[in-house]
DNA sequence: GGAGATTCGGAAACCGGTTGCCGCCAAGCT
DNA sequence: AGCTTGGCGGCAACCGGTTTCCGAATCTCC
């Protein structure tokens, strides 16, 4: 940036104030306001002169002035319940990025399971006047809200609040797992099994209910009842090997997880049943070091994270902007399709 | 929080100020101000009222009144030169834990590999007026300054900038080698080979680098070249492959990453070598999804990022406070062994 | 009881911008 | 020439805190 090198008086610690801009233009701050701002009538001239003092002494106006008298601060604040991880990653930049084209900055709280931590961030966001605040987490469950009564807007992004008029952007899970099924139906498979994660777990309650009833609809049932376990490929091989061993006539699994999926299809191929010609085989999260490691590659549903926050974040400026979308919002999933079942 | 709920109105659309405190106190502004920070010479009597009304109405100052006065804003920028990933999110974290304790606010800016974002969010930073920024990005190389002349410190943690005098944070790629090999020497191995990512890669190029130089320091050789290709699972089931065929005599592969170790694992398996007995196994970066999910389980050189990230809002707090370290820093890596070389 | 010491809290300036209002000056008109 | 009109830009209040300075009230002691 050599031009702002030549602009700028570098080793000048204390940034150009308004006034700094004024002396050096010759004109009252309340001119150089106007000037930068387009309010106010001045002269060409005068418009100029300052914009070009302005320029000289790389002048950017103090947020927190600006906050001052206009009340608000266009930041947000984005707290993430538990620690920031796989799954918040791309929510979070996708409302990053959605904000950051509204002008917004963005405060990061990760508030790692603590609601001691959670509440102190909330504080703090309410102190620092952030125009809203948008609350994310791991578990597609529901949650209370994180404070009532609260000045400004909040929105729920991939969690939702036991509120139901809380604004809520959650993944479409069940119409996720239709998807999968659907598309194990339409490539010629009717014995489907179902390998997840532990029973208790809300994601893996729905999707495998999901699965279920999709398969009713159309006159047919799960291979065998939904195997629940963990989150893990570990779990993923051991499943996998119960399905072979009761000998259960399955020609495709529908996975809960893209780390089980692959379990699965480690556990398969060391069994001799070949994917996808045996066994179709499909994951969820198209979580890509997963879905491309895997032998074959793996068909998987994408919750398309990066996009639902950046449909939260669309839904908070919207509201910060006075139109407000109360309730929960459902964001669609995107079946990805690869050699696993299609090969 | 019913305690709240009882103390704040809810539904009062605009938070208090000290003036409103100062009213329901019975008292002046500055007074209230007073109270509330511990200056000034008040009865007990009347910082007990102050504070009473304060807690009353849930008064929390605004920030951006007190950033106007103080000229500190207790905010941070944290700019990812490149789009938030696996490496950038432990050292975030722990970046951003130490900052919060030290009672500072985060601002997240992902420039996405993108020079003209990342200059946007500087000027945005600045005029914040952020007390201090945090660069970081996912590759270890050093890359330009992102200003010159900046009125606030600027720390580099994980990348490192190409003026010596900047505070940069840095994994000791080099030591973490030197662990990895020494391990393996003193389980006994002796015929190293070393499958790592693209040669153009500074991290690739600088471990393999110092996995040989270490050997040699004990009279040895690599078992053959480093084979250098790509960051992936595929590549390291290519490359064991390679060195099968190829009839290479070796006890041991020092892997540049968990994800080529574990395509290794996998390629040796599937040849009927056993790991570790027949060929010990190291990775590198320690991310559990990989090295527990091997089989065996991996043993893996930790950058610890969290620590690094942790170490650079340090060393940037310090500069804040008037106590810069100029210069490179290197952060310790830590060996973790598991089943792959002591099973 | 009065002078001096001490305690307590209010008034006002200030941080860095924004904005409404008003005054000054030049041009236009009769 | 005198008055009106309107363009231009300065003055000052304000946003919400903090801090310095100072005055008032009370206390102490002779």
């Amino acid at each position: 940036m050599p031009a702002r090198k030549t602009t700028e008086t570098p080793g000048n610690d204390r940034p150009a104030t308004i006034s700094d801009v004024a002396r050096l233009a010759g004109v009252s701050a309340g001119t150089v306001s106007k000037a930068l701002n387009g309010r106010g009538t001045l002269r060409t001239e005068t418009r100029r002169r300052v914009l070009a003092a302005a320029e000289q002494l790389g002048f950017q106006p103090n947020r927190a002035a600006v906050a001052l008298n206009s009340g608000r601060t266009y930041t947000v604040g984005m707290i993430t319940t538990d620690t920031i991880g796989r799954f918040s990653i791309p929510l979070l930049m996708g409302a990053e990025d959605a904000l950051g084209a509204g002008e917004m900055s963005v405060f990061l709280c990760d508030a790692r399971d603590d609601r001691i931590r959670e509440q102190y961030y909330l504080r703090t966001l309410l102190s620092r006047r952030v125009d809203g605040i948008i609350v994310t987490g791991r578990r597609t469950q529901s949650r209370p809200p994180i404070g009532t009564g609260l000045p400004i807007p909040v929105v729920y992004a991939f969690i939702s609040s036991t509120d139901p008029g809380d604004c809520s952007v959650v993944p479409d899970e069940e119409g996720g797992s239709h998807k999968a099924i659907d598309h194990l139906l339409a490539v010629g498979r009717r014995r489907i099994a179902h390998i997840t994660g532990p029973e208790h777990h809300h994601s893996a309650a729905v999707r495998a209910a999901a699965a279920a009833s999709r398969l009713e609809a159309s006159g047919l049932h799960l291979a065998r009842a939904p195997l629940f376990g963990e989150w893990s490929e570990a779990w993923g091989r051991q499943a996998a090997r119960i399905l072979l061993t009761t000998a259960t006539d399955f020609d495709a699994v529908f996975c809960g997880s893209d780390q089980i999926a692959r379990g699965v299809a480690d556990a398969l191929r060391a069994a001799g049943r070949r994917v996808p010609d045996d066994v179709a085989l499909v994951g969820f999260d198209n979580w890509d070091v997963m879905a491309l490691a895997c032998q074959p590659p793996l068909t998987s549903v994408d919750m398309e994270l990066e996009k639902l926050g950046r449909h939260a974040a669309g839904l908070l400026l919207a509201a910060i902007n006075g139109a407000p979308s109360p309730g929960p919002h459902i964001h669609p999933c995107r079946l990805v399709v690869r050699d696993s079942t299609s090969g």
